[in-house]
DNA sequence: TTGGAAGTCAAGGGTATCCTAATTATTGTA
DNA sequence: TACAATAATTAGGATACCCTTGACTTCCAA
């Protein structure tokens, strides 16, 4: 199995295992753009290997080395990241995309190193918690948007889809990014779209895009 | 082919025919550690891509794209050696091996953004020149200590072998690294070493390591 | 001009990854 | 509780890259 293979597997299962645990195989090769066949041969693998606890037919989940490695990958984006908005000046909007193939082909000093350059940050552009360096799987803490009652205040705490940079400019021209300040003003009853104040400006928001909005209500 | 295959493939070529145009594929078999099959198989695929000019028993050279192809990944890896040296410092002994990989895994906007915020830098560490955007192939000025007579002043321009930690290490401890000032002692007749003076201590070098060293005569 | 070195080609394997198609297990529901 | 629908697995191929070995061709230098 090359490394790089086994990596892409480890980030996709950790990231679904936020939400369903154990993972199924279709999330899996949906989430990958690959067959049932070939998700369910490398489950199998993988979990020859020890990284995956793959029960046939049960699903998988990450073994506690699978879980560390998947939060060093982690760790490795989120700190390129920082670094690619930071220092490069490129948006929240498209960081996500350039990190990608930067965290592979990251080795452990250079991680350590740039940990320490960057001043450990403990969030990247997109609010999200970046693991410490003894690889403890972080708490997301914060509810959802869609989740807040007409008339309460939040702060955005982060967006949970980070990869869609189309998204993430729409939320831009909202001005809701990591930090903004909100106000629901009006919730519709049938589909949820909310009525939000955001800097003085009233805005719109589907329950969709609401639901991955993590906020931290005031 | 695989991008990362063909990557390496003009990575080595591209080095090689420095000192021989057109490379054998004997040199390259042995740079990478593959068999002379494997690499007369894949120079005729490189050769059907447009990246390289192959001419059975004649050795391979680089065309225009391939050679384009080179300058833009040396241009990466020379970048990220000076982010890693500069702002992380990791010490040119290891830039090398831990660019290796970040220079496949760097987009076009990164390597751009990189070169800004380092102030388009036009040396590595190593003391060799980094090609511009254009991708002009960058003049290699400069002797080999090797050459020099007794007598000769001289100015360390780079060292070539940049890959080899340990023999690097070796030159941090002779104060031999790119900017520093020699003076060619002696010179002996049987195997060429010599004996230079810098920062006003006479060390010995031998032929050998002295022919990848590259130096400006004062 | 000829023998050895260098390079090529062909055959036969090995590994890793992916696919489709066929099969088997599980589950929700009538 | 049985049986269709769904999910997951296995079986069988395809491709890409790399290997070795051995036969052969080309080149160069004595």
């Amino acid at each position: 199995m090359s490394q790089r293979t086994t990596e892409e597997y480890l980030e996709t299962i950790g990231a679904l295992e936020e939400r369903e645990s154990p993972v199924s195989t279709s999330s899996i090769a949906q989430s990958m753009g690959l067959s049932l066949a070939s998700v369910s041969e490398m489950l199998r693998r993988l979990s020859e290997n020890g990284l995956v606890e793959h029960t046939p037919y049960g699903g998988a989940s990450l073994t506690d080395e699978g879980q560390r490695r998947f939060l060093r990958l982690t760790r490795r984006h989120r700190l390129w990241e920082v670094f690619l908005n930071r220092y490069l000046g490129i948006g929240w909007e498209d960081v996500f995309h350039h990190a990608c193939s930067l965290e592979h082909a990251t080795s452990d000093p250079v991680a350590d190193k740039l940990a320490e350059f960057l001043d450990n940050p403990d969030v990247c552009p997109h609010g999200s918690p970046i693991p410490e360096k003894n690889l403890k799987r972080p708490v997301n803490a914060g509810v959802t948007l869609s989740n807040l009652e007409i008339g309460q205040s939040a702060r955005v705490l982060n967006v949970i889809i980070e990869n869609n940079s189309e998204f993430l400019r729409y939320l831009t021209g909202l001005d809701l990014t990591p930090g903004a300040r909100l106000k629901v003003l009006e919730k519709a009853p049938y589909d949820g779209t909310l009525t939000i104040e955001v800097n003085n400006v009233a805005r719109a928001i589907g329950r969709e895009a609401a639901s991955v909005i993590m906020v931290k209500p005031l």
